[in-house]
DNA sequence: TGCGATTGCTCACTTACATCA
DNA sequence: GGTGATGTAAGTGAGCAATCG
């Protein structure tokens, strides 16, 4: 409520605009199963890397039950999940270690898995830890299981066994969003709340753009470096053919020009958009008629001398 | 068919807490 | 043990598209 929104965030995806096509690839590998599909997305529009996996958007619903718009509800939790993220893991039977918060969830038939209102703060997780060291994932099923309990208090973080964090992790690299299905699959398997799940896929996407946004930036560093030194040893040969222009010029016999023939043509560069041009082209009258006298061969301040007397 | 309301998803940004040096 | 830095789980508000009436 307090807190403020500070400036509208970036057109989807379009915000890091970085223009070198680079393309945001995440490095998330796009080999999901073709029977893994995401319902159809109804939010933002897919980002890049989305399109990277292997989801083509097909529609994962068309079995499952409607809610009174008709809209695909939930699956019964009963239905088989056939994640490959999840083989050889019994969705509907808690880990080992996480015995009695499991029977508090339990495997019973939820509509969403998600107690109503789960999308929506659900902040205060009971922090049973308290100790250093990575909370058991009992710990984390029991926070998640009697946070109803600790509602009202100061914010209690939670946070994710190595175990956990490694499913999650091995399941992002499948897919970065995940379905609904998946969504509650993966928290029923790790024996936490499915909005957990949805905060730690969406953190983790921020993280990996995060990433990728410094690792472009280090590119647009480096190619920026590259064009700052072949400008500067452009600057250089061109110092290098007026000085030998002169030179030359110098040497010359008088009575090849004539008193009335100016002297070659002198090379000028706008500081600005960096043309070399004749003085006899860039600084002709508007009659058109060739200059009386020499153009001086800089005719503009150094650039940088510009900018700092402005 | 067009339109407003609703819904559910994602995102950017932020806060609060846990952990580490 | 106190402290600042860092990592990250979670809260918040907004945008978008699908859907419905």
């Amino acid at each position: 409520m307090e807190m403020m929104v500070h400036g509208r965030r970036d057109e989807q995806y379009g915000g890091l605009g970085l223009g070198l096509g680079l393309g945001l690839s995440l490095g998330v590998a796009g080999g999901a199963a073709d029977d893994e599909q995401p319902p159809p997305r109804r939010g933002a529009a897919p980002p890049p890397q989305q399109q990277l996996c292997g989801w083509n958007g097909g529609g994962l619903f068309s079995s499952s039950s409607s809610d009174h718009r008709g809209r695909s509800a939930m699956m019964a939790c009963h239905d088989v999940i056939e994640m490959p993220f999840l083989r050889g893991i019994d969705v509907n039977r808690a880990p080992a270690a996480e015995t009695t918060t499991t029977t508090a969830r339990g495997p019973s038939c939820r509509e969403e898995d998600e107690e109503p209102g789960a999308s929506s703060p659900n902040s205060t997780l009971s922090s049973l830890s308290g100790k250093r060291g990575a909370p058991s994932a009992a710990t984390a099923a029991a926070a998640a299981s009697d946070d109803e309990d600790s509602g009202g208090g100061s914010r209690k973080k939670l946070r994710l066994s190595k175990d956990q964090a490694a499913v999650l992790e091995d399941t992002f690299k499948e897919h970065n969003t995940l379905n609904p299905k998946q969504k509650a699959a993966l928290a029923r398997q790790l024996n936490l709340k499915p909005r957990q799940v949805e905060v730690w896929f969406q953190n983790r996407r921020a993280r990996t753009k995060l990433k990728q946004t410094e690792v472009d930036c280090e590119l647009l560093k480096r190619c920026c470096e590259t064009l700052t030194d072949e400008n500067r040893r452009l600057h250089r040969e061109l110092q290098e053919l007026r000085a030998l222009k002169l030179a030359t010029a110098a040497a010359a016999p008088h009575h090849l020009y004539g008193a009335r023939v100016p002297p070659p043509t002198t090379l000028t560069m706008c500081p600005s958009c960096e043309r070399v041009a004749s003085a006899a082209t860039t600084t002709r009258n508007n009659s058109g008629a060739a200059p009386a006298r020499p153009v001086p061969t800089r005719p503009w301040p150094p650039a940088a001398a510009q900018r700092s007397s402005a």
